[in-house]
DNA sequence: AAGACGTGGAC
DNA sequence: TGTCCAAGTCT
């Protein structure tokens, strides 16, 4: 048999019954790809539900609010792709007609698609030949057939993209395709496989020489730096004060409190002293309500270090009232935030600070 | 071309 | 506890 015959017969046996596999739609495709960008199926899956039930077509989620489609998405992690996902449906509604364009070279086109999902939704949506090539993809191709060229490189990435050509299914693309990352994710794992258990164990090449370990081959990995957030969750009657992030860090587009940034952990004698509050506040008087404790959140490569500094005033200075949003506190769960303030919030009944018959007031 | 971009599960 | 890394893309 050949790889392409052994691959599908091992798929028709194992493979997993996940709901865009039941559809041809190549919207709904399209979705399920870019949440299952760098995210498992486990962690994606309830996110798909949520987002084809808010937003069933392409025109409803063009015609959908930025700010409902990140709060869909909030937890999930790499927010562009919400934004991308948003504004790749307003440039079909004008420039495709309201459809999705069916071959691989258009759909690279589309904002938040690359050579992966391109390859992907024109495969299983419209049975083009063409590779979707992703991690679970190198890693089974590198151990069965012995490539030690990362798939970093461009030189690597050429040469992932042919062998995968040589050994598509031509009549079933798709199969094969879905077939290959099933394999991947299920069976030639990146940690103890159960090679004894696998039908390519009599060829593949990392397993008779003893390999298996040693690929695929992995590019170096990435420093990480620490960052200290410090939030000031301001109660104001019943309301607080929030801001949408902006591009060019990380979390843009979310919701958070007014922050102060340092470089190192800070006490809030120090955090009064800033420049930071003296913007926010003026000289309003500022009552302190609570000090949360730091909270480690791990980024792939950024420490946060984030820390909730509850307070109360009288009156908001303009400068406030200028930068921010009011909102209460009981819409406060309208707007999308990031994880690590959606945890925070979460364990910390914080509204008890915003009570009417708070001791405090 | 290399670094940025989230989160959570597994070991 | 720390490390790896998962259906990658963008700049």
């Amino acid at each position: 048999m050949e790889f392409k015959d052994i691959i599908i017969k091992w798929y028709n046996e194992n493979r997993r019954d996940l709901p865009w596999r039941n559809t041809d739609d190549s919207y709904y495709i399209w979705i399920s790809e870019v949440i299952l960008q760098q995210t498992r199926v486990a962690q994606g899956l309830d996110y798909y539900l949520r987002f084809i039930n808010s937003f069933p077509t392409i025109k409803d989620l063009s015609e959908a609010n930025i700010d409902k489609v990140m709060k869909v998405w909030q937890g999930l992690g790499y927010y562009s792709r919400a934004r991308n996902l948003h504004s790749a449906a307003q440039q079909i509604m004008t420039d495709y007609n309201g459809m999705l364009p069916r071959t691989y070279k258009e759909l690279l086109k589309i904002k938040g698609l690359g050579p992966y999902s391109a390859g992907a939704i024109a495969s299983f949506a419209f049975k083009e030949v063409v590779p979707a090539i992703d991690g679970n993809v190198y890693r089974v191709l590198s151990r069965v057939y012995g490539v030690f060229v990362s798939q970093e490189t461009s030189e690597g990435k050429k040469e992932f993209f042919e062998l995968t050509m040589e050994l598509i299914d031509k009549n079933q693309p798709n199969v094969f395709n879905q077939a290959l990352l099933d394999f991947g994710a299920m069976q030639c794992i990146p940690r103890s496989p159960n090679c004894l258990a696998c039908p390519f164990s009599d060829i593949c090449y990392a397993y008779r020489n003893n390999l298996v370990n040693q690929l695929p081959i992995k590019g170096k990995k990435i420093a990480t730096r620490d960052r200290f957030l410090n939030y000031v969750m301001i109660r104001y009657k019943d309301t607080t004060f929030i801001q949408r992030r902006l591009a060019g860090d990380i979390w843009t587009y979310l919701y958070e409190f007014p922050l102060i940034e340092t470089k190192s952990p800070t006490e809030i004698e120090a955090l009064i002293k800033g420049s930071t509050w003296k913007e926010l506040f003026g000289k309003e008087k500022v009552k302190i309500l609570h000090i949360s404790q730091s909270i480690k959140h791990q980024l792939s490569h950024q420490t946060l270090f984030v820390q909730f500094i509850i307070v109360e005033i009288r009156k908001p200075t303009y400068y406030l009232n200028s930068n921010f949003l009011n909102v209460s506190i009981s819409n406060l769960q309208e707007y999308s935030v990031p994880k690590v303030i959606d945890n925070i919030l979460a364990a910390e009944p914080t509204e008890k600070y915003f009570l009417k018959d708070n001791p405090t007031q």
